[in-house]
DNA sequence: CAGCATCCGGGCAGATACTG
DNA sequence: CAGTATCTGCCCGGATGCTG
């Protein structure tokens, strides 16, 4: 909604300025960004029912990723100063709209990493993306 | 079509192999993929149109890319043994599919990088998300 | 034209130890 | 509980030089 002003199809070169995309994605291109938001998705979380929630995070990526997340407006953080430290963290209104687009590629992802990974398989024996490729003879 | 079987809603932790997440983003998580990607929207494309139509990218993050799309389907590379030797390439059906996942996030990028940025400037003077954060004081 | 091989610097990200 | 600080290895990614 409201956004596709560019691309959305046949575009030969990019808007000179594909800086934004890098911008996008060094934060939902982040494995963990997209998790982070994804469990997010629930509603609002502590620091340590997030890191339960995301099997393999450490705590420097946990922290990290919040904090940026943070940063650009994604996220809200609230200290609660209890006596047993308690933090929150839950989307903010961008951030659930960003979260459009992680369904899409987690999407994505569920339905067709399988294909993927089959390709990828085949590719092994054939040799297709490794070393030397076959050459198509064709008309010259 | 076909995919959420899980996510898209309210979901505290992943499904213990949030790897398959892990593997989409390894691939279109980055940048020059997205960008590779969205540019063979448009069509076959050879080595060189690639190269010019992707500003600041090099030959050999685009050799590494292509291969690696290749290798996972997502692409077609035809070799035509002519004497100057040209390559094309195209999107498979299974490369059309990724693309609205990558058109949904290119998209939130040009609708909210902006903000995005904003939020990023005003955290920078209010502190938030770097360094120490103030605390929000409650009920304990 | 369409790649490949190599060197190399920078930042990402894990493990560990410590704090309020 | 919710972080911070540091040390370190690894891989990303650019620049260069060479081939078919």
């Amino acid at each position: 909604m409201a956004s596709e002003r560019r691309i959305a199809g046949p575009c030969q070169a990019w808007p000179e300025d594909s800086a934004f995309i890098r911008e996008v994605l060094d934060r939902i291109g982040d494995k963990w960004t997209v998790l982070t938001i994804g469990t997010l998705s629930a509603g609002s979380l502590r620091y340590s029912d997030l890191q339960a929630s995301i099997p393999g995070i450490s705590q420097r990526m946990l922290t990290q990723t919040l904090k940026h997340l943070e940063r650009d407006g994604l996220i809200t953080r609230t200290a609660y100063a209890e006596v047993p430290p308690r933090v929150e963290y839950e989307l903010t209104d961008l951030g659930r709209s960003l979260m459009d687009a992680v369904t899409a590629m987690v999407g994505w992802a569920a339905a067709h990493h399988r294909e993927v990974a089959d390709n990828r398989a085949a590719s092994e024996l054939t040799g297709v993306g490794r070393g030397k490729a076959a050459v198509s003879a064709s008309a010259g």
